[in-house]
RNA sequence: GCUUUUGUAGCUCAGGGGUAGAGCACUUCCUUGGUAAGGAAGAGGUCACGAGUUCAAAUCUCGUCAAAAGCUCCA
């Protein structure tokens, strides 16, 4: 007999050997239906391995991460096998489950695929699922493992064959097809009950760009229609929201073939977002003790050899820019900090001045290739709301909370409820990959996580994802429909201090060298923008919005009226326009419903004879009668509350 | 950068070896209206750019530029 723990801390007996299935089955047979694998002491499992221990045990159903990640991995054997009936002789790849869903690489050879095709493979898989088909473990040898891919003539899979150990190699068979895997699998394919096969892309073998590249084909599953139509329901809300589309009907930025790739140009109404944004992070600022400096665009090619960055990215950035006649170089600055180090070198500092935090919303440029640039996610050019502070190492993490706390506000103004932050330490196996002293990346990586701690932050540690002259910590939105974002940065640094040869003098009147912190709340404004508009879908708050309010005069007889309401609005400030048309009231409505203008007003004969305004809010519709102060009062009100620490 | 796909009016798109089409937007006129599209007329395009094939190219071929999806990369 074994002895099994539950989640619930409950402790049962069962028989040597019985499968979690069965287990699920002494409990209840709805139960018993929804497993799709299990956790057993940590690992996941198949639901039909025998156990032979004793261990605590966690069933796995569609609702556990890990119960997801079964039903698409199994999902891609699922796909597979549909594709190798219908297209004898493909080679396989590897076929992992994802975020959302799965996919398998796969090489056709002389033929391809097309969209069309996918069709085709989701109802051969739906005919496959339906079979119920049993996934069944064996274990093989290296050798048989071989032969069994030497004959199919897979050389994918025997590259991965080769890399694994004998003895721990296991083949699943799933109806008519046969795959090296790992596993865990469903029990069958009857879970499997709504298909859809999203793209087709090419996908270099094993990530390699000078290795062959493989189809790669992208498909999710649900154990219910209904689900899979909610997600292509929230696929298409992605569609609506992207930032690209919006921005254009916006009036919000554009690019030019003519100026260049990735260089986004910023319209008026764009500006005036992103100069608002700026001067509320001013603003922040400022009260938090930041003091604004201004660097320029190049800096000396010296600077960067200095800083450590032209040794690490000289190869990848923009060629230098050299003088006519000297042939001194220059390069357009990628990053801010080397030049904010020199501005803390004008003087000797004491420790008393310090902490000393420079910002600075500097424009930097990179050279990124061509298939990496997206809309305003990733560009050429853009500004960082970079600031440096510059501290003693005792300052370190007061600091840094400091900056925390600059975030947090930041995300409450623009109603971002759903974060977490994610801490970038070193990868210990790469050594190599990182500059400075061992002792400085332990102090800066404790630090950061000390801070994490006792600020209370939900936090994950990823290994390997360190700059490399520091650890940082990054914060990940949550936008409305649920996607994930990285958006602001902190990082410590002990490394450019030295190269710059930093120094303050200590109350011992010693030189000491400071620390260096580096952060941007927002990450660029290009970046924050984008995600600000797929957040809201281009309803910006209040506060932010270029055009609060449009005022809809009834006809052309009250446009007099609708100027006198104009000007009014405008002492309290508030940013209006009138909608001069001579068009229908229903058509204006339509028209600043559309543009996402958060607030209507309807002004005729009643309205002008009683001083008042008709309210309408966007996407609510009609709101009632006010006065002319009521509503501006509303309004300042509205935008006053979100001001609000 | 690589693979695949795409580029026709401001936007969304149809067409396609014999020199251009729709809807919306725009302009003018009519209409003066009450909470998501009033009516009419008009203007607007070297069919991304450059070469080639052809009697003839927006259409076919090649190259360049740009965009989309994915891969690789991201100070």
């Amino acid at each position: 007999m074994i002895n099994i723990t539950f989640p619930d801390q409950s402790v049962r007996q069962f028989e040597n050997g019985i499968t979690a299935m069965e287990i699920a089955k002494s409990i209840s047979e709805g139960l018993a239906r929804n497993v799709l694998s299990a956790k057993f002491n940590g690992l996941v499992i198949d639901s039909f391995k025998p156990i032979d221990s004793d261990g605590t045990l966690q069933l796995l159903t569609w609702n556990d991460p890990e119960g997801k990640a079964t039903f698409w991995h199994s999902s891609a054997h699922l796909m597979a096998e549909a594709i190798e009936s219908l297209y004898p002789g493909t080679k396989f790849g590897i076929g992992p489950d994802i975020e959302n869903g799965f996919y398998y690489d796969i090489d056709l050879g002389e033929k391809s695929i097309t969209l069309e095709d996918l069709t085709k493979i989701e109802q051969k898989m739906l005919e496959l699922a339906s079979q119920n088909q049993s996934f069944v473990r064996s274990e093989i040898s290296k050798e048989e493992a071989l032969k069994t891919f030497t004959q199919k003539g897979d050389e994918y899979k025997l590259e991965l064959i080769d890399g694994l150990e004998d003895g721990k190699i296991s083949f699943y068979h799933c109806g008519a097809f046969t795959d090296l895997c790992r596993g865990p699998h469903l029990p069958n394919t009857g879970h499997i009950k709504a298909i859809k096969l999203l793209s087709i892309a090419g996908a270099y073998w094993r990530g390699d760009e000078k290795r062959k590249q493989l189809t790669r084909i992208y498909g999710i599953t649900f154990p219910k229609k209904k689900e899979l139509d909610e997600y292509l329901v929230l696929l298409e809300e992605a569609k609506k929201r992207d930032h690209r589309k919006i921005g254009r009907e916006l009036e919000l930025f554009t690019f030019s073939q003519r100026v260049g790739q990735g260089l986004p140009l910023w319209l008026p109404k764009g500006a005036q977002l992103r100069e608002r944004l700026e001067n509320y992070l001013k603003r922040v600022q400022k009260d938090a003790g930041y003091e604004s400096v201004i660097t320029p665009h190049i800096g000396s090619k010296e600077l960067y050899v200095t800083s450590g960055h032209y040794a690490k990215y000289g190869q990848d950035s923009f060629r230098p820019i050299t003088t006519p006649y000297e042939g001194e170089e220059f390069l357009l600055k990628p990053m801010n900090c080397p030049h904010h180090c020199e501005i803390y070198k004008f003087k000797p500092h004491s420790y008393k001045e310090l902490p000393i935090r420079l910002a600075e919303f500097g424009t930097v440029y990179r050279y990124e290739q061509s298939g990496e640039l997206h809309g305003l996610t990733r560009v050429r050019g853009f500004t960082q709301d970079d600031a440096h502070i510059f501290c003693r190492p005792d300052q370190v993490k007061d600091e840094f909370k400091g900056v925390i706390k600059i975030v947090l506000q930041i995300f409450r103004a623009l109603e971002f409820k759903n974060f977490i932050t994610q801490i970038s330490i070193r990868d210990p196996k790469n050594p190599e990959k990182y500059i400075g002293s061992e002792e400085n990346w332990q102090r800066a990586e404790q630090s950061i996580i000390e801070v994490a701690q006792e600020t209370g932050l939900d936090y994950i540690i990823e290994e390997g994802e360190a700059a490399f002259y520091g650890p940082k910590m990054d914060f990940m939105v949550r936008d409305a429909i649920g996607r994930k974002w990285q958006l602001g940065t902190i990082q410590v640094d002990y490394n450019l201090p030295e190269r710059f040869e930093l120094e303050y003098i200590g109350d011992d009147n010693q030189k000491h060298r400071p620390v260096m912190i580096h952060r941007a709340p927002f990450g660029s404004m290009e970046r924050f923008v984008a995600v600000l508009i797929e957040h809201t879908a281009g309803k910006f708050p209040l506060w932010l919005t270029p055009e609060q309010v449009r005022i809809l005069p009834i006809s052309e007889k009250y446009h007099e009226y609708a100027e006198k309401v104009l000007t009014e609005l405008k002492n309290y400030e508030i940013r209006a326009t009138i909608d001069y048309r001579s068009e229908k009231a229903g058509r204006k409505i339509r028209d600043a419903e559309i543009q996402r203008v958060p607030y209507m007003l309807v002004v005729g004969e009643k309205e002008e004879e009683s001083l008042t305004l008709s309210v309408r809010k966007q996407s609510e519709g009609d709101k009632g009668v006010m006065s002319i102060e009521e509503f501006a009062k509303s309004i300042d009100e509205e935008v006053r509350q979100a001001m609000v620490q």
